[in-house]
DNA sequence: AAAACAAGCTAACGTTCGCTAGCTTTCAAT
DNA sequence: ATTGAAAGCTAGCGAACGTTAGCTTGTTTT
């Protein structure tokens, strides 16, 4: 129960923020966009068709011409957010070769950084991925697979190089990961600290809670 | 999108236990459990009243006799969470007392081993308090600034002492925190861990992450 | 025995939900 | 000038929602 926003609310954030290149032009991406912040505020369940197309100014029905389905929309916004997380942790990673302390600092980095820039987005895309039906999740979740993976096998690697040292790599991960996740619930660009600057508290942390004393 | 149970589940855990002598007798705890097990796994807006009351054994109408709305049934959960959590970890921090890694690892403890114990509960407080209105809200979110007034007048100890050394206080208390939270999504008895091993590990993060090299 | 209470029930209210059918408007391409 | 697709609209469907009213039943208290 801890480093939630001062009030009530899901997130502190209030940019809707999609990745450059992933919001169609137009009505399909004010739909997307709208919908992100209404998910992100109140939760799939809470947020109605209504709600979503008065805000993009159109009716409800008329969001039927752009997307089949509501969940079609949840999971148009959580395939955003799982791809641009795992193409954040992948490029960073293939961008620091080959030491390992190198590594896990840009793995944590890219990992605060897309929960610090895109908050709704990451809120959406970890918290509300429950309420689609299984073949809409299914795809997600195997993306979300390879992001852990990315981790895991940075750690890993550092374990057998005898560089990192922890009582065990599952509990290692699930820690540095679940810090990065919270980011995006109280972030946000009010408090003076660039995501950079907490990326880089973070992969100091991570890197101490391996055992690198530096 | 890290350290989530593997199916699109909201949390790995399936038992809806409540602290001791927390849940009233008869339909009254009954409507309180079964309320938690919904609400953790489908979210406070798409647990519905009959929902909840077929699974007592009774009908939805019914459930006004022991609770005058759905939202005081969250309510009561959220403070029972809440006010276990504050208690642990006040209990643990003054059978600590004066040493500050002590105090340290029993907060951590603590936190952690709440999470662990009643996960559905932890999932419930931290995720669905924003459904609540702000004058249910208000008081609960009181126990939560003193939970964290706790961990974080232990850290700023250590801090003044010279024993943690970390670029950023709050930043700290934000990971360590968040690590804790995060085991309620994953924790399951299944794993051949016990809540306590989980903690100590979570412990030993906790410390280095705060400089401590032993 | 009578009265009061507790705890359940059925039925229904008004609202909102996701979604569909079918119509109008706009505007670029033929 | 005509056509045809795109994108909006109104109206409404059936279902589910939280909640209330009023009744029955069984137990406890007076």
């Amino acid at each position: 129960m801890f480093s939630a926003p001062a009030s009530h609310r899901r997130l502190a954030a209030v940019g809707t923020d999609l990745p450059p290149g992933t919001a169609p032009d137009g009505s399909r991406g004010q739909i997307l966009s709208e919908s992100l912040r209404l998910f992100a505020e109140q939760g799939y369940g809470a947020a109605s068709i209504r709600d979503i197309a008065s805000r993009v100014g159109i009716k409800g029905a008329s969001l039927y011409s752009h997307y089949p389905s509501k969940a079609h929309v949840l999971a148009e916004l959580v395939r955003i957010g799982h791809e641009e997380h795992f193409r954040r942790m992948r490029d960073a990673l293939l961008a620091a070769q080959p030491d390992v302390h190198v590594q896990l600092a840009a793995v944590v980095r890219a990992h605060v950084c897309a929960h610090a820039e895109y908050p709704m987005l990451a809120v959406v895309s970890n918290s509300e991925l429950h309420a689609l039906p299984e073949e809409f999740a299914a795809p997600l979740l195997a993306i979300r697979r390879q992001s852990e993976m990315l981790m895991l096998d940075v750690i890993q690697r550092g374990v057998n190089l005898g560089v990192f040292k922890v009582p065990d790599i599952q509990l290692a991960m699930t820690a540095i990961g679940a810090m990065g996740l919270r980011v995006a619930h109280w972030y946000t660009p009010d408090s003076g600290k660039t995501p950079e600057q907490i990326a880089d508290t973070y992969a100091l942390f991570a890197a101490r809670l391996l055992g690198v004393t530096a």
